[in-house]
DNA sequence: GCCTTGTTTGAGCGACTGCTCAAACACCGT
DNA sequence: ACGGTGTTTGAGCAGTCGCTCAAACAAGGC
């Protein structure tokens, strides 16, 4: 029993992640931070990196369920690109795309880390790829581009932005906002002629060979 | 004097870096990476924090001068993605990228090393502005998209697949992969015919407003 | 009342941290 | 040979690290 106190510590471990980084995460610093005895970690967890790879699964399997609903309502790029935004908006306060970056950084020398990451990572990673194959299949795009490559490519792009913006929040926001005129150009393929959309399907074609 | 060791200390601070992370590298396990007394590290730098600094202007500057030719002769898009593969074959075993993705997750909570960091990104993030707009100015898209952000977001996000790459290995070379046919699909458009071009130029217009 | 079971606590271990410092060192002009 | 200058060294300080442990605690069955 005694979830209470394992869910503090959790909690305590993401807070500590997102305000102090890895490298100043440690067993005191999210004790402290959960209210708890420093102790509890190893009684509970057995071990710090036990704990921060817990946190990782609980924090992100909370995350992804607050938007499983919302992105099952996406079906086209402008609403997903509108999405990225509120969901940017929204995670930048609670620094959980953040955590993963740090997480991120501390499992490239700890296997045990590394797959806990990983797993985190590949959650987004599939809200991102149903998505995106909803989302590509209607445009010309569709059938062109690796969806499972893209929807990693653009989870592990977010958390790069988002370590991006402790440092230059100037900077991230231009990118975002880049990105997003982008994302509406392409979007804007889907509104061609059918004698242009038939040229760029050719076009593509031609391309992917 | 004495650059010789200080610049031992600074291949020694790079070598930690991507070897042990950010969380493990301290002034002991810098200088014993370096092969020299750790006192030094104060010697010279004054503290851990402002060796981080100077070893990421340091190697930042050192990697992009590598790839500044090279970089000029890139014209099209086609062989900007090109270039890309090469020099991400070449970063993964110099790990010069993670070392990016290692500060700026320190850099979350530390004045110093965010500061250091975003200059040396912004290193990075000149030379890819440079050539996207040489590269977008003869695509169709020239003109639409802000090459400013857009030069942020591809070095963020750059970092972050790379961090990425540390934890799921072949789930970044599959991102990178998905990108690299989407950067051919975009470059396609630069094929399309006179007519198919302006109904193109016609619709991002009308997409930007 | 008592004993068992599951939590929580504070103290403490050896190892590590950033950083300081007096002493030793090497190399210079004189 | 001498002093001066810049560099290097090992020892050491106070503090933190991961982790362990005996002891205190709460709660329930008997």
């Amino acid at each position: 029993m005694s979830a209470a106190t394992r869910e503090k510590l959790l909690e305590g471990a993401l807070r500590t992640l997102t305000e102090q980084g890895i490298a100043k995460t440690s067993a005191r610093s999210v004790a402290a931070a959960a209210g708890v005895n420093q102790a509890l970690v190893f009684y509970h967890f057995g071990s710090v990196d036990e704990l921060l790879s817990e946190a990782c699964r609980y924090g992100t399997e909370q995350r992804v369920a607050r938007y499983r609903e919302r992105l099952a309502a996406v079906s086209t790029l402008g609403e997903l690109l509108e999405f990225g935004r509120v969901m940017h908006e929204e995670e930048r306060a609670a620094g959980a795309v953040a955590v993963l970056g740090q997480l991120l950084a501390g499992a490239q020398t700890q296997p045990r880390l590394a797959a806990a990451t990983a797993a985190g990572l590949s959650l987004w990673v599939a809200e991102v790829e149903q998505v995106l194959a909803r989302v590509l299949g209607a445009s010309p795009l569709g059938g062109f581009v690796d969806v499972v490559g893209l929807a990693r490519a653009v989870a592990a792009s977010f958390v790069g932005i988002e370590l991006y913006e402790g440092v230059d929040a100037e900077g991230a926001r231009r990118a975002l906002d880049a990105l997003e005129e982008l994302g509406a150009l392409v979007a804007a393929l889907d509104d061609l002629g059918p004698v242009a959309q038939r040229a760029l399907r050719h076009r593509l074609r031609r391309a992917t060979r």
